[in-house]
DNA sequence: GCCGTTTTCGGCCCGACTGTTTTCAGTCG
């Protein structure tokens, strides 16, 4: 049993919340939090490279140290210090600093004056007003934490990329209409186009602040203005996303929106690249002693560090500075570079729409060919096709080309890939279909060996092409099924077949790790909507930010390619 | 605990807001 990167991950970032509870040098926490996102943002196994015997102190963050624990961890499924630091710091400490206004420094207070070692602790002493007597602590905080322990119960963690994309696009409207406003634009995770977002950061530009912080905070979907000042302000909505408003004047529009857009980690190693050249960047501008030298553009700013520009998707510390510097940065595929949707459904199983109105969709969005992937017969509750239906609905999309102009219909097939590894659509059906899609619909319990071994057998299938949604995973609905994506790649790499990213915006799987992964091995991604409806089809860019983030380029994605190139792709010797 | 085109020791990003304070620590992003 394998340790996975993300079990490695939560054991450093576990570390550095101890410590910092704890009172540890603030630069070794630090380094535990570098680790763990080295970890969770790197594409290959630890294990496997430490199997391989690789030096993990060659990667960024890693020294021997924590090579060593890395490998203790893999060895033994432990790390001795994380246990030794569990004796010396309860548990439930780091529930109360997940509590907001409530940080390492008063939850170790908390603990040391009052006992207090967990949440109903805290709410306990909180009714008794025994938390305001404490030095440092006031009636205010103490009421704070009785609202936070409150909506904590609450809480619904991150939102889904496409859900906040409806919130910000009416909120910014609402802060453009605000008189003297320049610019309004969404900063933070969403505009790296994270997966997911856990608030909101919008970003204003005027000259003065007071009218547009007004607006702000009288907009009709806050619940609570959390706090209010000159330049910057946060709001709880109605919905449960915090959203935060910083105001800046147009001559530092540049920096604050780098600054803004983050992640963190990307923005402190540039800051540092500064530093060694004697200049500081804060979010107002770049400043040589009290000289501002840039700040205007992000171009701007990234030019006198040395830096080429750096799409957002891409500021994740995960390389891209060093390719910046070396100008080695990817040119990353965008919605223009796509010719086509590999996956769609059809009224025959469970889409809403006939053939022929996708088809005529996917021409109205500019594309060459649009792939019908209808469902095969295991998946009953979506009235997944037998083999004669296949076999009238091949003939049906002969006659459908016949007739359309400027649009070819592919036919696919999403085909169920059964428990042992076998299709759920005979080969004599398949070899007649231009594409093959299989995906896992049922079965996600299966250990990661027996999972693996399972789509490895489905891709022995000579007409098997590209793994739909290869993980299972729901965003915080369902998580992915145990696999060793890894060896998937390198099986598809090996067969000649492909991994899609699915591009619905509860699935975008494969994830950008993942894409990452793929693109390192030399294995071609199609980005697909798996549309069910011709509106579906408009997910396409959900997914294309998804490969962005993931470095992928025009040549990476299988649908960049017109359908003779395909032709010959799918065509597996 | 990491890291090195100043360095193998001594650095490690930067500022706003709040509440409890009489000048700042803690928290957050």
């Amino acid at each position: 049993m394998s340790v996975r990167n993300a079990e490695i991950a939560e054991i450093f970032d576990r570390m550095a919340d101890l410590l910092e509870i704890q009172g540890a040098n603030r630069f070794r926490v630090r380094a535990y939090r570098n680790a763990s996102l080295t970890a969770s943002g790197l594409g290959r196994s630890l294990a496997d490279m430490l199997a391989a015997s690789e030096d993990l102190s060659e990667l960024p963050d890693i020294g021997k140290d924590l090579a060593d624990k890395i490998r203790e961890i893999v060895d033994t499924g432990r790390l001795a210090a994380l246990e030794e630091l569990e004796k010396d710091v309860p548990a439930g400490l780091v529930e109360l600093t997940r509590l907001p206004g409530l940080g390492p420094k008063r939850a170790k207070r908390l603990h040391e004056s009052l006992g207090i070692h967990d949440l109903e602790g805290l709410a306990r002493a909180a009714r008794k007003h025994r938390i305001r007597e404490l030095p440092g602590f006031g009636a205010k905080t103490e009421q704070r934490i009785v609202e936070a322990l409150a909506r904590h119960n609450q809480d619904e963690g991150r939102h889904k990329l496409a859900d906040v994309e409806e919130i910000a696009g009416a909120y910014v409207a609402c802060l453009e209409a605000v008189a003297g406003v320049n610019r309004v634009v969404v900063a933070g995770s969403y505009r790296r186009r994270q997966e997911t977002v856990g608030d909101l950061d919008i970003l204003v530009t005027c000259k003065k602040g007071a009218p547009v912080m007004k607006a702000f905070a009288e907009y009709d979907e806050v619940d609570e203005v959390s706090s209010q000042g000159k330049t910057r302000s946060t709001v709880l909505l109605r919905s449960g996303l915090q959203v935060d408003l910083r105001v800046v004047p147009e001559v530092s529009y540049g920096a604050a929106l780098y600054y803004f857009t983050g992640s963190k980690a990307h923005n402190v190693a540039v800051r540092s690249i500064a530093v060694k050249k004697k200049l500081k960047i804060n979010e107002y501008g770049v400043f040589k002693g009290e000289r501002r030298v840039a700040g205007k553009t992000e171009d701007e700013l990234f030019g006198v560090v040395g830096l080429r520009y750096i799409e957002p998707e891409l500021r994740e510390n995960r390389g891209e500075i060093e390719a910046a510097q070396k100008n080695r940065l990817p040119r990353l595929v965008s919605m223009s570079d796509i010719r086509g949707d590999l996956h769609a459904h059809s009224s025959a199983t469970d889409g809403h729409h006939s053939i022929r109105e996708m088809a005529e969709a996917a021409k109205n969005r500019g594309y060459a060919y649009l792939a019908i992937t209808d469902h095969s017969k295991r998946v009953t509750i979506a009235h997944g096709m037998d083999e004669a239906r296949f076999r009238r609905q091949i003939d049906a999309i002969d006659r459908l080309n016949a007739s359309l102009r400027g649009i070819r219909i592919l036919k696919g097939v999403e085909v169920d890939i059964l428990n042992d590894g076998s299709l759920d659509i005979r080969n004599s059906v398949l070899k007649r279909l231009d594409l093959v899609v299989g995906a896992i619909h049922s079965g996600f319990g299966l250990s990661r060996e027996k999972q693996t071994e399972r789509i490895m057998r489905a891709m022995d299938n000579p007409y098997f092409n590209i793994l739909a949604h290869p993980t299972g995973r729901l965003i915080n609905q369902r998580p992915a099924y145990e696999v060793d994506m890894e060896r998937v790649m390198r099986g598809a790499l090996e067969r000649g077949c492909f991994l899609e990213l699915n591009a619905q915006p509860d699935r975008l799987d494969l994830n950008d790790v993942h894409c990452r992964t793929a693109k390192d091995l030399g294995s071609m991604v199609a980005i697909s909507t798996d549309a069910h409806s011709t509106n579906d089809l408009d997910y396409m860019r959900f997914g294309v930010d998804q490969g962005r983030r993931g470095w992928l380029e025009p040549g990476d994605v299988l649908n960049t390619r017109s359908w003779r190139e395909l032709k010959t792709l799918f065509a597996r010797r």
